[in-house]
DNA sequence: CAATAGATTAGAATATTTCTAATCTATTTT
DNA sequence: AAAATAGATTAGAAATATTCTAATCTATTG
């Protein structure tokens, strides 16, 4: 359980100020056991479940923006209706579940290094990832 | 060079009606010697240049959505703000040039086969996609 | 060839994302 | 320590993107 002071500390260091909105949307994001999966969507409704007042969609957006920018979540784009992010910025890849929409972290052990024999000359690989769609057996 | 009556063909025999509308999709996506990398907001200003009568946004919708569904084209999501299909339906992989936002077929054969360790119990592993993203050399 | 059932289109409604003026935060000046 | 200032942040409004559904079109049947 971490106090509101654990972030405002981290939002202070990493340049961002710690304004109540950010704060809320850390302890949404932040404070819990598992890693977290979530569209903005998602997030909103959380939000607005357990906060009198309302924070803008628009602010939403733009925080979780500043905190993909600063790497505190990454992105995972499936498919065109559902884009989400994840707490866990570890290298890792993902196992997609069709019949349920849930999504499944792969941690990089659990996949054999990726060889590719095909090198772009001029490039330089910011990253490799895995996607997995699984379904559930009938 | 396909003409109308290969489209229409093709069309019929799946199921779905030959209509202008569709025809004239099917002309832009298929009648072209590489495969076509293409958002949404791209085949409409295309159709746009090439049309006279203005084919409805909501129509290219469900057309690319019909198209996806039976197979015909192939949806790659990247980021959340860049949605593409493919004309490429083949089992393949892809490059994604962040510096130029190009985007790469990388085929099945360019890719030592992907091993998973793990195993999900109960479920069946409907496709496994790798996106490689690269960037210019500064 | 008219009637009918069902597929398709596209305008309207809804949802999502971005833009920007107003507000707030932190720093500097007095 | 308060006021002034610069710049970051918020959130309403605007812009974009997607979906819904009534009207239209297509193909089949009698």
């Amino acid at each position: 359980m971490s106090n509101n002071d654990t972030f405002i500390q981290k939002l202070r260091c990493s340049g961002l100020r710690p304004t109540k909105q950010r704060i809320k949307i850390c302890k949404t994001l932040f404070d819990r056991n598992n890693t977290f999966h979530f569209s903005i969507a998602d997030l909103a409704k959380i939000l607005e479940s357990k906060s009198s007042r309302k924070i803008s969609l628009a602010t939403i957006y733009n925080t979780i923006h500043s905190f993909k920018k600063k790497g505190y979540i990454k992105e995972i784009s499936i498919t065109s209706d559902k884009n989400y992010y994840d707490t866990n910025v570890s290298n890792h890849h993902h196992f997609f579940n069709e019949s349920t929409n849930e999504l499944i972290d792969l941690h990089d052990d659990d996949v054999e290094k990726v060889r590719l024999k095909k090198t772009l000359p001029g490039k330089k690989i910011k990253s490799i990832e895995i996607l997995v769609k699984i379904a559930n057996n009938k």
